[in-house]
DNA sequence: TACCAAAATGACAGCGCTGTCAAATATGTT
DNA sequence: AACATATTTGACAGCGCTGTCATTTTGGTA
């Protein structure tokens, strides 16, 4: 900074001001240091900037990974949001671990983000006193706590499991299959709900289980239908904890010959671009990622900049069952 | 920190020792100064460290869009490597311009960043400059090019649309639509590459072009193919840039009541992980994205700690041709 | 016990900016 | 012209750590 400022004839300081707060500054000497920044190609050290203004000009994200596309899609909403107002988005990644979570909000807090926007609701107590203690606004997403640690929005994982199932119960479907990957707290609670569902509408759940640790995939959808086929125990409907999952399922269905929905019925969750354009198209349970995403930059924002003090602690934005062909009336 | 000294009663540096080489600390004071920084849920400045070590510990990747999932695995394989290394990976998004790559350069060299990891060799002339001023190892990515500023992994972008045409020329096809939408460098080099491959085989390639701006997606696939089909020029097969694109129009063929590949053959590019699971099975281009991540941390690695001297400048990672159910031999 | 080397601890200055306030300059008013 | 006010520029100290080097403590050896 100060060769700009030797090369533009100015204080050092003059040139800080002009870079952060350009109508703060006569138009001559702007003009002078801009070119002489220009010229030698100087870019601020963020890291003393952010120490000696104590802001940090940047959000944090934890997500549980990277791989899962509704996450892509949730952070792409956080990005277009925050890039807009002039944050810079930290994106870090907790592997579907409270302890990795744990480390992950170390890291947010060293670098003294100005938010912190977390995937889920259930930390370590020691995450809960570090984001406490950090005093920047905490926005829980995707479900839906009662001890939010600051503001939550999300939707009830269970109760969506639970209106899925009753969706295909309510289609005259008695057994109901489940079918889930790698068993995150979201699924957990989605299948918590399945089986309130089927208890409430005095059907046995037992059996009806096809579960494996992988990471969900349209691979594994697949696989997994493969050996449900194989062990005779296909039942007349099929819900998939996403539809990655529902996908592979159908398209084994189809090689091996059954009819959706005539010999089965499928219903994914999420609402992924290609269900509308499989074939036949998929039902699904449509949650709003990028609405999410939107809601939670915004809030942060909001926050932030001190616009916001009345703010309500918890958003529902709720969910959507949408009935395509992959799903019909049970056949008796 | 002082605070935690003064309940560890030891002095300020002996803490910030204790935090970054336990071992150069005895057990005992070690073992006061955790209990200290846990009690007190103490996490350092970050940007204070920064500035006094101008070490950042993190490195800067610059990608297009997150939407794409072939970057998510790309990132995937990135963090995969550098978190495991210790350092914090910091992703910023170039929207497909190379003024907003250039901010991004920006951004990541005011980060301090020791490595910077660029999807792409085409970069303003400013950016250039920025890489290289900032001394750090510069990696450009998924393309190949003559003049890397540092070092360069991917494959020829222009000789895989070759292949991929001449695959299908080979097949017999005489009549092969090329599909894509938004167009980016990358696509733009597997078409010239297609151009080139029909010019070779004596085709021509006028009105075979069927492009779109828009984001590529399962459902734009879908509408290209029906605008094709309801113009009534569907050709024998189709190179779709991408399988997004490809299954989409796979889908629409089958809506229309198309054989694949008795009509029409299509080809797909990236292999993406449905390809191999759609009905037909899509026929596609294999791109190594995760090696490709992975290799480029790697190396990023390498250098940054002193340990690659005789650095390769360029490694091509090639790509392959996976022949599935979704292309065949012209039927005459 | 005296001495020496190695290990552990501490003091100091400074990393490159910015907030605060002071000084200088420009603009407007009587 | 003299003054008040607004605008623009500058000086200074300090943000919270760490590198370097000095000092103290420990353990081993003669």
């Amino acid at each position: 900074m100060d060769d700009v400022a030797r090369l533009a004839k100015v204080s050092p300081i003059t040139v800080s001001r002009a870079l952060r707060k350009p109508d703060a500054v006569s138009t001559e000497l702007r003009q002078r240091i801009d070119a002489a920044v220009h010229k030698l190609a100087y870019v601020p050290n963020l890291a003393a900037s952010r120490l000696a203004s104590s802001r940090s000009h940047s959000v944090g994200v934890i997500v549980p990974t990277l791989y899962n596309v509704i996450f892509a899609e949730y952070l792409l909403a956080l990005h277009e949001v925050f890039l807009g107002s002039g944050f810079q988005v930290v994106v870090v990644n907790s592997r579907y671990s409270v302890n990795e979570e744990e480390d992950a909000i170390r890291t947010l807090v060293g670098q003294r983000v100005e938010a912190i926007i977390i995937v889920g609701v259930d930390h370590t107590p020691m995450a809960r006193r570090l984001l406490q203690q950090s005093k920047v606004p905490v926005i829980e997403t995707f479900e839906l706590t009662d001890d939010p640690i600051d503001i939550n929005i999300g939707l009830s994982q269970a109760r969506a499991g639970y209106d899925a199932t009753q969706f295909l119960v309510d289609l005259g479907h008695r057994r109901i299959g489940f079918v889930v990957g790698h068993r995150d707290v979201r699924a957990a609670a989605r299948f918590s709900g399945y089986r309130q569902a089927m208890e409430h509408a005095g059907l046995s759940s037992d059996g009806l289980l096809a579960a494996n640790p992988q990471q969900s995939s349209i691979a594994l959808g697949s696989a997994i239908m493969g050996e449900l086929a194989e062990n005779g125990k296909i039942p007349e409907a099929l819900f998939c904890i996403d539809d990655n999952l529902a996908l592979g399922a159908l398209m084994k269905c189809r090689s091996l010959g059954l009819q959706v929905p005539g010999d089965i019925s499928i219903l994914g969750f999420h609402d992924l671009e290609f269900a509308a354009y499989a074939s036949p198209a998929l039902s699904s349970v449509v949650t709003h990622r990028h609405q999410l995403g939107r809601l939670a930059a915004e809030t942060a924002i909001a926050i932030i900049s001190g616009k916001s003090n009345a703010r309500p602690t918890q958003i529902d934005l709720g969910y959507r069952i949408i009935s395509r062909q992959s799903t019909g009336k049970a056949q008796r």
